[in-house]
DNA sequence: CCGAGTGCCTATAAACTTTAGGCAAAAGTA
DNA sequence: TACTTTTGCCTAAAGTTTATAGGCACTCGG
């Protein structure tokens, strides 16, 4: 009888492809089961429980995008950075949106402090550094940077904008050349 | 044996209080039936099925805010209307988080084109008329409100801004004014 | 007051979650 | 090599949820 292999990390990575196949809510501990064709009190070694599958599938997605972004991010600066980290956001949520949706899983505050997500907050405060976004309004604009990136990034995988004619590719670049613009000329209190 | 007075519409109505209560994703029939005294099976006379649950409180939740957000409209405009409709998204955001999170609940197509989403989608371009932008550039300024206003309170609502100084009332208020200013002067393509 | 319809019931089956305990493969030790 | 220890996946089992089918009794129109 040969073993499957598992292990918390590839039961995570295969956790985030289940996901990407059928959605983040479908992801359950007997559909990866059946992937490794393994029962599923199998995995009850490798992880607490489903909600601890959920997690770690989360925190990897969390990961996986501060990784890309911040490799889009080296060697950039202002609008060109601002670009290239947005467009990081937008593919990752195209190509992966079990992943994108895992990423938005409410995360206690213990664990969210550890996760990535730390990262991403900096990155975006890094771009700011390429524009001269007086130091009292830094976090502010490091907020709506953030929140459009994933208000829009969100919307457009839920069809918010399947609808109305402009694609969201248009949309998208008409919009950062605006935050470009408004971050370059921010406006004083 | 007194009859409970189960219906559709109670069945969703509650199911949004129990949305708000524990969660969107805990809202599972049994539970809605518990909160009845009832047998989960006897819901089956009146939904379809668990995913159409969530998908009668996803509708509920996209009409109230939508009722909501008109009667915040009424009578106003400009700044005063961005404002009024803004707070009224991050208000519902914070007091129902439940419904919220049924708000954003992927639809099909033609079930999101019968929704309240359109009405809302409506409603910010109604905002933009109290301002001078551009007809080729309505609808991505409303897809840049549409995007901020979510991303901001869904991200306020996932934890995304409690570590870090400024409150997040303060950077909504101040980001509202960004938004404001920026509409009154958008810029040319 | 009676007949018809429907509202909630019981029974049942299948899928998922989770715990407990067992056996055999892998890894460590002499 | 042989023996022990560890660990990985197993079976068994109980509890929960979803969903269907069929039945009884309450309610309402006549």
């Amino acid at each position: 009888m040969v073993r499957a292999g598992l292990s918390a990390e590839r039961l995570t990575q295969a956790g985030a492809e289940l996901a990407d196949e059928v959605g983040f809510d479908q992801v359950t501990v007997s559909a990866l089961a059946r992937r490794f064709d393994v029962k599923a009190a199998s995995l009850y070694s490798h992880l607490r429980n489903s909600q601890d599958l959920k997690v770690r599938i989360a925190l990897f997605a969390l990961a996986e995008l501060a990784d890309r972004a911040a490799a889009a991010l080296a060697g950039r600066a202002g609008r060109d950075a601002l670009t290239a980290f947005a467009n990081v956001y937008r593919d990752y949520a195209r190509e992966h949106p079990g992943r994108y949706a895992a990423a938005q899983l409410r995360l206690d505050p213990e664990t969210a402090a550890a996760s990535a997500g730390v990262r991403h907050a900096e990155m975006v405060r890094a771009i700011l550094r390429g524009y001269d976004v007086p130091e009292p309004d830094q976090t502010h604009a490091v907020r709506l940077l953030g929140s459009f990136f994933h208000g829009y990034v969100s919307l457009e995988a839920n069809g918010g904008f399947s609808h109305s004619a402009p694609e969201a590719r248009e949309s998208w670049a008409r919009l950062l050349d605006i935050l470009d613009a408004l971050l370059r000329t921010w406006p004083a209190s």
